[in-house]
DNA sequence: GTAACTGCAAAACTTTTGCATAGCA
DNA sequence: TGCTATGCAAAAGTTTTGCAGTTAC
């Protein structure tokens, strides 16, 4: 039991897995431990090697069903970000992401809730979106780049 | 030179073409062509396939190619939805995408000035975005669905 | 003529799948 | 104990690369 998932943490994983009438596992809570401690959009691979310091022999089609896992059950969120690999993110709020060119991160932007009528407006009549992603990509100028 | 782009589309893309000391190919003509014909936002195969009907001896190599080089030249758009293949989009305009998950049909909406000036002011200080991507994915109720 | 582009094949990369084994409930 | 999840390897799918031959300028 080598994961460092905070109490609250591992409680929340645990309903959500019973909610879908899922098992807890080590992986599966490995793999959201390793989401939660770093925020920087992580790619199936990045977790992988994350993940092995605590679970040496965990493969990477463990990972991908664990992030399919947790994705579905609302705990984490994918982003596609251009044609590279998938990144995964556990900010749950609604909000953007600015890919910087230059350094490649990736930083969340903070959406309120008149942008997001906003940006909900221009769907048309008939249309129901469960879900956006919204992704700026440019530079960023000095700051904390 | 079977290819049927209009005049003034070829003019464009000559003209796109040589700014950036690129050459004219029958190949980049008829991938152009074929992305403006039919707005359906195609994959790099799906282009390749129509495009073979004129040029039935164009590789997927070289059709991967042309994108690039429209892509860079500005006369086109490349669209990630979720993690399935890139799309391409001749629409210049600023504009969403909603992908409907029962149809899989992808469909353009149009962003008036308000909503493109609210969306842009999430950025922060300092961040300058040269590019962005805001898809919604759904289902489209009734209508021509 | 020559540098750029194409076509082909192979490689690289990401993600999925099938199946035997391990482990949670 | 039974059934789900894991680990491994192989497959599938997308995109890139290297190179010989072709073509636009």
């Amino acid at each position: 039991m080598s994961y460092t998932l905070k109490t609250q943490d591992r409680r929340e994983l645990h309903t959500a897995l019973q909610k879908k009438g899922l098992r807890s596992t080590k992986q599966r809570a490995s793999v959201y431990e390793v989401i939660l401690s770093k925020k920087d959009h992580p790619t199936a691979d990045d977790i992988l090697i994350r993940v092995r310091k605590n679970l040496p022999t965990i493969s990477l089609a463990t990972v991908y069903n664990c992030l399919e896992t947790l994705v579905d059950c609302g705990l984490v969120r994918q982003v596609n970000l251009d044609r590279s690999s998938t990144r995964f993110c556990p900010n749950l709020t609604p909000h953007a992401h600015f890919k910087c060119s230059e350094s490649g991160k990736i930083f969340d932007l903070n959406m309120d809730e008149e942008t997001m009528e906003s940006l909900h407006s221009i769907l048309p009549k008939g249309f129901q979106s469960q879900n956006f992603e919204l992704s700026f990509s440019g530079t960023v100028k000095h700051l904390s780049n």
